[in-house]
DNA sequence: CTGAAAGCGCTTACAG
DNA sequence: CTGAAAGCGCTTACAG
């Protein structure tokens, strides 16, 4: 039997529902928007038989009247940061509480970014949320220009424009400074992942200016160049054949520190947290596992997620036109196995 | 300026296009179908003009039409495994190139899991795939009844319903079995994950009933109860207290085996691989990293993704009505730092 | 090979 | 408060 649709069960359309219950169309369709004028008897009368019928009204023919699609467009990247999964989750978890859906792109290669969005686009979504992503300006401008204006997740954008949600990332590399000094560092060394990333950017620039603020010289930087595991592992092995002398270290972000301490102490003899001591930046689930146990800055994720959603019900409803970047302040650092004090007596009791 | 669009740049349709072009709007549609007859010059001129007015056709108006959409539904939960970001990232990159959506639903609380599949459903997908969540008989009847067909990928369908794309998860079992048994290991244990999930009955499975028909009593099991590191942790940290000897152990999956690692050694002078050997299965990336080491059976992966978009292509295209489970050879063991080599000088010799 | 017309499943002014 | 009608952007028999 082929030319048969692969089973009977027709949908049940606003037609279905109307002629049995002896109604309009009009009326039917008006049942289920909250601001239509419908008596309340015959509202609940529609809703009680459409969910008998298993009656929703067709999104794509509703959309195709009002502009509105309900989905929200999601790029993502490099998933190998544990960081991200989490993210996604959560914030998929509540889009899909308040009844909208996500539409997701990938873009691990930064070429086929702008390809990926333009498949998203098709689709027409209210807005887009963009995450661990770089988008070149003109898929940045695409998306604005057809009525999706993106929000970026923990990553701003390059060129600063659209609504961003990040956490403050300046502040946080001041913290981690301020920790490291009081605990007696004087050597200091970040480790930076992609530098063309807002988060990098930031909390490479409050660490070493807090650093300076307070007297050292600014610190060593060197360049992982990926926020990966791998990235950090070599810039560890790196280290560890350094001659200069380096006490203090702060990553990029957890995973590049879980691998920048394996890389270190490849070098024998060289540990951590005994020879070094290192900062991460997430607090991702894995940083306190028992055999990394990272002492690290955690984000504000809830809170991060959270304003997300409440943006985006915001733009999909066609208000807050001004862009803007909303920021929170991040998590007290997380004292944990990877650092230790390097107070000599003398120093530890002028500092109480 | 409110009541005011977001922005004027209106989309442009057909309409707009045959005007442009002098044609009727027939025809322009037709040039988007390889299938309908419409004369070649036409075809490229239509395509041509439309590349530089940027039209594309409304997937929404489309799908009214045809009742095919373009859109995968995702169900994904338990994104702190990273195989499935992993996977996630593979399967909708590959879908991505092929034209296809993904429209993305997290089940993370078994009980929302039909509320999140409906929400999907009501986009009309022209398929699902189902990634580690176990579907209630319901939901998946509904997917059916409305025309999605249902792809499990690695974890099949507690009904053994739908399409399935897995690997040979007993032969992988019974090859982490073989190689324990070989390398003199006697005392042999296997840690369960999620009961429920056929990864886990089928490894257990292959790995005790190779041990019993190598002539071994039938191996201990202890039940972590989720494919998680938390529960493989829990596990070990358990089997560290136990009397019985064990020396050899086969974990559900890499995280598993990865927590349950850390977990057993908690018990001072308890060593892996020095005590105790210990093989997971999937081969994470984080498996290799100088930190675990893990000996580990590899997922085949690449090829299992593969064949979930061919299959993937065909249902959207309405063909392939029969239902069917396509299982792949798992790799090779892969010989890490988690296992070494119990055997006497004497059965050494034996064995060559 | 091309065009005019019907219709997919909805929403929304417009009357009443 | 409700209904008839127009129309969203498409595709697809049906004629020619």
């Amino acid at each position: 039997m082929p030319e048969k649709k692969r089973n009977g069960a027709r949908r049940v359309t606003v037609k279905d529902l109307a002629r049995d219950l002896g109604m309009s169309i009009s009326t039917v369709s008006r049942a289920f928007y909250p601001d239509a004028v419908v008596a309340e008897s015959t509202r609940s009368a529609v809703l009680k038989r459409a969910s008998e019928l298993g009656y929703r009204p067709n999104p794509f023919a509703q959309s195709l009247i009002t502009n509105k699609t309900q989905i929200v467009g999601m790029v993502v990247s490099n998933l190998t940061n544990p960081f991200y999964p989490e993210v996604m989750t959560g914030l998929v978890a509540r889009l899909q509480a308040v009844g909208m859906n996500v539409m997701l792109a990938v873009a691990n290669e930064p070429e086929k970014t702008d390809e990926a969005v333009d498949l998203l686009l098709s689709y027409q979504p209210d807005l887009m949320i963009v995450v661990a992503v770089t988008l070149s300006s003109q898929a940045h401008e695409k998306c604005d220009s057809v009525g999706a204006p993106c929000i970026f997740f923990n990553r701003l954008s390059a060129d600063g424009a659209g609504f961003g949600i990040s956490c403050d990332n300046a502040a946080g590399g001041a913290q981690a400074a301020d920790f490291l000094i009081d605990a007696g560092h004087r050597h200091l060394l970040y480790v930076s992942a992609f530098p063309g990333a807002s988060t990098n950017v930031e909390r490479q620039a409050g660490f070493c200016n807090r650093a300076v603020e307070r007297g050292l010289a600014r610190p060593h930087v060197i360049e992982a160049g990926l926020f990966t595991y791998e990235a950090g592992y070599a810039a560890g092995r790196e280290v560890s054949r350094w001659k200069g002398k380096v006490d203090g270290v702060f990553c990029a972000n957890d995973i590049v520190a879980i691998g920048f301490i394996e890389g270190v102490q490849e070098r024998p003899g060289l540990r951590v947290p005994d020879d070094i001591s290192v900062v991460g930046f997430d607090d991702i689930n894995m940083a306190n596992w028992p055999s990394h146990r990272l002492t690290t800055i955690a984000q504000p994720l809830s809170e991060m997620m959270e304003a997300t959603v409440t943006l985006a019900l915001e733009l999909a409803r066609d208000q807050k036109a001004e862009p803007q970047i909303t920021r929170f302040a991040p998590g007290k650092l997380i004292e944990r196995n990877t650092t230790r004090s390097r107070k000599t007596k003398e120093r530890a009791d002028v500092g109480g």
